[in-house]
DNA sequence: CCATCTTTTCAGAAATTACTGAAATGACGG
DNA sequence: CCGTCATTTCAGTAATTTCTGAAAAGATGG
């Protein structure tokens, strides 16, 4: 690997930290070194920068697509394939989100849904069974609200995120001009609300 | 693995998903089995249970405790070592975000922190160090409106996430109502709004 | 202390995953 | 078509991770 220091350090970081996702090192390195880049790589670029095989970027680049973290590109009078991450940071970590929901919680909320519609026999199963409705809600919420916050733009997204809590002074506000006096502020009633 | 079918399937379920995060198919399949159980399980209940070594559940059990995934118990006039998750759910949720932060942005921000500190030398270096100040600036803001949501009580997360985007109008009131009459609203500048 | 029960450690085996080089496939331009 | 350049596939190997059984360490009551 021959980089300059500074872009080596955060490759090398991206490389291990890969591990930690389903991802493998190369696919962690290739995928820092394209954010990085100012300009498209092809394979061969990344083959001298990242010191690999030819084929395990190949691979490497085929799982970034299914991914859809890069965008392949062309240019004029070039045949090679050129890859990038897109520009807008926000896309990143909408695409990120959104390829994360698809594999690890629809598959889930499929298999909860499954076995939701079976009748329990043991108490054990009931219990059991009462166990995933409520991490079946969970996701439900979850994943409402992210879909739901995920169509705003950027703007008001980023203003969202930089309210924070403080969210939360502006509902009791709210409440406090809306609600009927004497009665209770109507809300959406979920399955998923606490406990206690 | 001698499990009743309904409970089998989402702890075989989660061992595969396990392997889609960072922990291998035991711990998740360890991890299913506790969520589900109404009572608390011994190491040799969950060795009958998955069919797999008893050393292997140890370690298992190891790296849930220092996920803090599991809340260890012990029983009156017993001194085996019994295991749960908590009942509140959101309680689960909020531990795996703080680990997953620790573990995995916590890590990322000092290496950006450190690799800003240095001076780019080449126009390649400068650039890269633009996109990891954008990274930066994002998990910041991230983190940081997580931190503050973090801390409200479980029954206002949940209004604000059955909310989800409708939020956004409740923000348009108050920009309408408090809005000084021909100026801008008032917005804190953050680096990372969107950048056309 | 000892006997017994429990958990932990760890070296080696087993299983899985990642990586490579070579060969196959594909995609032009002439 | 053919030659060239580029990408993909894939079988075999390397590296890593997971799992096990045996032994060690720890804890407790007598």
């Amino acid at each position: 690997m021959n980089l300059p220091p500074l872009i080596q350090s955060f490759v090398l970081h991206f490389g291990e930290m890969g591990s930690r996702w389903g991802i493998n090192r190369t696919v962690g390195q290739i995928y820092a070194l394209l954010f990085l880049s100012r300009d498209p790589l092809n394979a061969e670029d990344i083959v001298e920068a990242l010191g690999v095989s030819r084929s395990n970027v190949s691979m490497g680049l085929k799982e970034l697509q299914a991914w859809n973290l890069v965008r392949l590109q062309h240019k004029p009078g070039d045949r090679r394939d050129y890859f990038t991450t897109p520009d807008d940071i926000w896309q990143i970590v909408r695409t990120l989100v959104d390829e994360r929901k698809k594999r690890e919680i629809d598959p889930t909320q499929s298999l909860l849904r499954e076995v939701l519609m079976q009748k329990p026999g043991t108490p054990e199963e009931r219990h059991a069974q009462d166990r995933m409705r409520e991490m079946h809600d969970l996701f439900e919420l979850l994943t409402g609200w992210y879909d739901d916050v995920q169509r705003l733009e950027t703007e008001r997204l980023v203003q969202l995120l930089t309210l924070g809590s403080k969210v939360q002074k502006i509902l009791e506000m709210k409440d406090r001009l809306f609600v009927v006096p004497g009665g209770r502020t109507k809300r959406r009633d979920t399955k998923t609300s606490p406990e206690r």
